[in-house]
RNA sequence: GCCCCCAUCGUCUAGGGGACCAGGACAUGACCCUUUCAAGGUCAAGACCGGAGUUCGAAUCUCCGUGGGGGCACCA
């Protein structure tokens, strides 16, 4: 655990222009370890300044699926807080002012040139294969001619007025010093034409005023980071600790995960979208535990980690600033772990809207009974109907071509399911203890394999290839169900043998 | 085209000059366990991108190359 002086005061600031996908949850994930860590806040911030892009129902997704994490903020739209309002559309004078105070002192200046202009000297820059920047015409203009013209209503921006020698030299704490010529910075818009302020500003503005001590960003951000760290200064604000965190990328490690990619993974089961996770089957213990490690790691051996776990182990130094691809397999791997890891009443609980949406009602004693008979072979939850659905069922059907094989005839499966039926009514209990022995002893004086009889038994009472165990069945069938079943399936057998006989 | 970042097994990673003929996990293969499927156990295979330096000594430091990723909007 890092020893930090001070609580942390961490946002998650996503614009909600779609659902909330793995790389976000990811740095939402980290703001709540450091903020929880450290008895700071960790606080969400709507980016919503482009009106153009926003999606009414994007807000209340990641909100939705930060409380399915289990990771809810100490501020933000709904809880607020003291530096509210969190929503950047209803702060728009906040940024006006501070981009009017970058203008007093010079460090900004209002633009009149027009987007077509721009677009025009854009493309002419390309052709020339130049790096696109703004060309500098209203950069010089006599302020307070600028500022009257601003003021008589004439459509305008605000820039930054980066500056155009020496260097800038910006500390990300994952990569240390990145020193950059100033002449290959551009003089950024700050103030559109619409009087919003754009992410250059307002992000800015905001964690200054709302004392953001750590900033967890996407590393697409290093681009423009020493621009950022320039608008600070130019405010004269002390600049928080910067962590630029690794993109996420395909998994197969070429390119990150585009709108096409997160279609393709989607029809394929893999979830990109936090919304996609729970019907997916998988659980947010375990989703939490294999995005924190997609980017930081504890050490040589640790990998299971509840979220109790990670806010006291996180920490910032073991941040890797390398690109990672995603695992799907892994994810697997940690929701069977972190499902066997679970209470069975716990378990139990979240296995029982499956069945339901399977028209399947579980008695919750039996449904206890059940999920501990499941319990560690559930990869997913989607698959608990699957491989317990005949536990609720009135009837299940033996499949005759899975029991009726060249090495068992229809007779020999028939007359075996009858003495099965006989033995066990011949039982005070059917259990392991006084039942598995005689079962043997039948299927070798049957001249058959122990196999074949335990696979016919698992077929009769469940009609799968696949299940629990047998004798973690049977006693939660009951004995009445079980006997109802093994009837059915010697019935069955005996069609199929007078079939082939006849 | 320009700028920035990154670089250890297929993937996620440990490693921050000698403890490394490089450790763990997922996936893969084999075996064990076994009434099925899992789970579990054991084992196997599998990597320091290349080249120069620095150093007695480099996976670890520097530089160059290469590769990968990101960015170059009145989007975030």
């Amino acid at each position: 655990m890092t020893e930090y002086i001070q609580p942390a005061r961490v946002r998650f600031a996503p614009s909600p222009t779609g659902f909330l996908h793995i790389g976000g949850a990811r740095t939402a994930l980290y703001d709540y370890l450091l903020a929880h860590q450290t008895g700071g806040a960790f606080v969400l911030r709507i980016e919503d300044t482009d009106q153009k892009r926003y999606q009414e129902s994007a807000e209340q997704d990641i909100k939705d699926a930060l409380t399915w994490m289990g990771i809810q903020p100490d501020e933000g739209p709904d809880q607020g807080g003291p530096y509210a309002p969190y929503r950047q559309s209803q702060r728009i004078d906040i940024y006006r002012e501070q981009a009017e105070r970058l203008i007093e002192n010079g460090q900004a200046y209002y633009c009149f040139c027009t987007p077509e202009r721009l677009e025009k000297v854009r493309k002419e820059q390309q052709k020339n294969n130049q790096t696109p920047h703004y060309d500098g015409t209203c950069r010089n203009l006599d302020s307070e001619e600028s500022a009257r013209r601003a003021a008589a209503g004439e459509p305008h921006v605000i820039r930054f007025k980066a500056p155009r020698e020496g260097q800038t030299t910006a500390v990300d704490a994952l990569r240390g010093e990145i020193t950059v010529d100033n002449s290959t910075l551009d003089d950024m818009i700050l103030i559109k034409s619409s009087g919003l302020a754009v992410y250059h500003l307002a992000a800015m503005v905001d964690d200054h005023l709302m004392g953001i001590t750590h900033v967890f960003r996407g590393s697409e951000w290093l681009p423009t980071f020493p621009i950022h760290v320039l608008i600070y200064r130019a405010l004269g604000w002390e600049e928080p600790i910067w962590v630029h965190l690794s993109v996420l990328l395909k998994p197969d490690g070429k390119g990150k995960m585009s709108k096409r990619d997160t279609e393709l993974a989607r029809e394929q089961g893999f979830p990109i979208f936090m919304k996609d996770m729970e019907e997916l089957g998988y659980i947010p213990e375990a989703v939490i535990n294999w995005i924190a490690l997609m980017g930081w790691s504890y050490d040589d051996k640790t990998e299971f980690f509840t979220l109790e776990d990670l806010v006291e182990k996180f920490s910032v130094e073991k941040l890797n600033p390398s690109p990672a691809a995603i695992n799907f397999s892994k994810l697997d791997h940690f929701n069977g772990l972190h499902i066997r890891q679970l209470a069975v009443e716990d378990f139990a609980s979240r296995i029982k809207p499956w069945f339901e949406k399977a028209d399947l009602h579980p008695e919750d004693e039996m449904l206890i009974q059940v999920a501990a008979a499941l319990q560690n072979r559930t990869p997913k939850l989607t698959e608990v109907v699957d491989m317990g659905g005949f536990f609720f069922r009135d009837q299940v059907k033996l499949e005759v071509e899975r029991v009726v094989t060249p090495k068992m005839s229809a007779v020999q499966a028939a007359e075996a399911a009858g003495r099965i039926l006989d033995l066990f009514q011949g039982l005070d209990e059917i259990n392991q203890e006084n039942a598995e022995g005689p079962l043997r002893e039948l299927a070798s004086g049957m001249g058959l394999k122990a196999g074949q009889i335990f696979g016919l038994l698992r077929e009769a009472l469940t009609g799968q290839k696949v299940s629990p165990p047998i004798f973690d069945i049977i006693p939660i069938l009951g004995r009445k169900t079980v006997t109802q079943r093994l009837e059915n399936a010697r019935d069955l057998l005996r069609i199929e043998a007078d079939k082939s006989s006849g």
